[in-house]
DNA sequence: GGATCAAGGGAACGGCCCGTGTCGTTTCTC
DNA sequence: GAGAAACGACACGGGCCGTTCCCTTGATCC
């Protein structure tokens, strides 16, 4: 048995190169900057990285998954809900990061734009995006909203997972539906204060 | 040269045949609905639609492009905006007939969701589907919602594209962001009404 | 009704990239 | 310092791409 990659393998692999690994992450974004996801290649990564294709399948088992992993490395930073009390400013702050991401961050932006294409027809990739990158962040802003909730800022009964849907949804129509991007923050504002008054507390 | 396939030629090809058109705008979806639209090849579509490969390259430019007129030929008539005067239910209607394309019909959803992933590296296609197949049906629902602005059904300064995003954009999300499928109309009628919330006439 | 000419069928092509295998070398671990 | 695992390099069989060649079919025009 030549040894799965991906989950858990018992131990966890000790020899495996930091350097390598780096060079492969930043090559596949790099290369999904400047041509988009679509074209790049297995081939193409390894010799952006310098490295062998060989060492990239061992460790992961298809472009998708570097890209992945790739994109939950260089997201992880910028992600963090903020929470000032106030959850207009807080959603204001952070949908204004991740819009940036989505559609100004060359880097950022094309890559996942790719990897969500590549995940319509590759489940394990697919398990991959949701548990992995989407996850932890949109349980992250579920909690902000449960406590907002708490502290009569929103309605009792706001379904927190709607108004996630209701908050966010929109970005990725636009983005994925090529239906232009959210240039300035006024439209974001006036998108966030929409749903706040669908889920304003009743007086 | 060649003559272009697609775009304004002089005379419309008055020899096509039409039978192979058809049956090769069946054999796309009915191979998407049983493999999904990935793994779907143009030899494939060929060898299903009895049909030679060069026949589907004379005509379309690529797979997406025979999905795009497959789906388009296929939506035509369920998709049509209902009128009764009540938007509630008018809308209730429309998103119950789109819900159950996206997500129930084996010959729909797959086709669209894979047509809508290949878009994201291939602009002429992502032209076309902006065009030809969801342009004219938005275009339908920002007519509906001008229409009962006008009546004061909604709020004055309810931006009617705004109010589509609010409304369809969820169901795109869990299309395509994998974040399952919306089962009942129950769900469905919560999210209208408190987008309908969200746009409400100032009392 | 026969000539004409685009459309269609069939088969093959070079090219690209896939994912795997081989082999010799480097590098970490004990 | 010995052993093992990861690595770089190169080559492979295979699949599908989009295109090409050649020949047949069938609708249109005179």
């Amino acid at each position: 048995m030549p040894e799965t990659p991906s989950a858990s393998a018992q131990p966890p692999h000790r020899r495996r190169s930091a350097s390598s690994r780096r060079a492969i992450l930043d090559a596949s974004l790099d290369l999904c900057a400047d041509q988009g996801y679509g074209p790049v290649t297995v081939e193409a990564i390894a010799a952006r990285a310098g490295v062998s294709k060989k060492t990239i399948y061992r460790w992961w088992p298809s472009k998708g998954a570097v890209v992945l992993e790739a994109l939950d490395d260089a997201a992880n930073p910028a992600a963090d809900f903020p929470d000032s009390g106030d959850l207009l400013e807080d959603l204001v702050v952070q949908m204004e990061g991740l819009v940036r991401g989505l559609f100004s961050d060359r880097r950022f932006g094309p890559a996942l734009v790719g990897l969500i294409a590549d995940t319509q027809h590759d489940p394990m990739l697919a398990r991959g995006l949701v548990d992995d990158l989407f996850g932890p962040r949109v349980e992250d802003a579920r909690r902000r909203l449960v406590k907002a909730r708490d502290v009569g800022q929103i309605s009792q009964d706001a379904d927190p997972n709607l108004v996630i849907e209701l908050l966010y949804a929109p970005l990725y129509y636009r983005l994925l539906l090529h239906q232009g991007d959210l240039h300035d923050t006024t439209e974001l504002r006036v998108l966030i204060e929409h749903v706040m008054r669908a889920v304003a507390p009743k007086t």
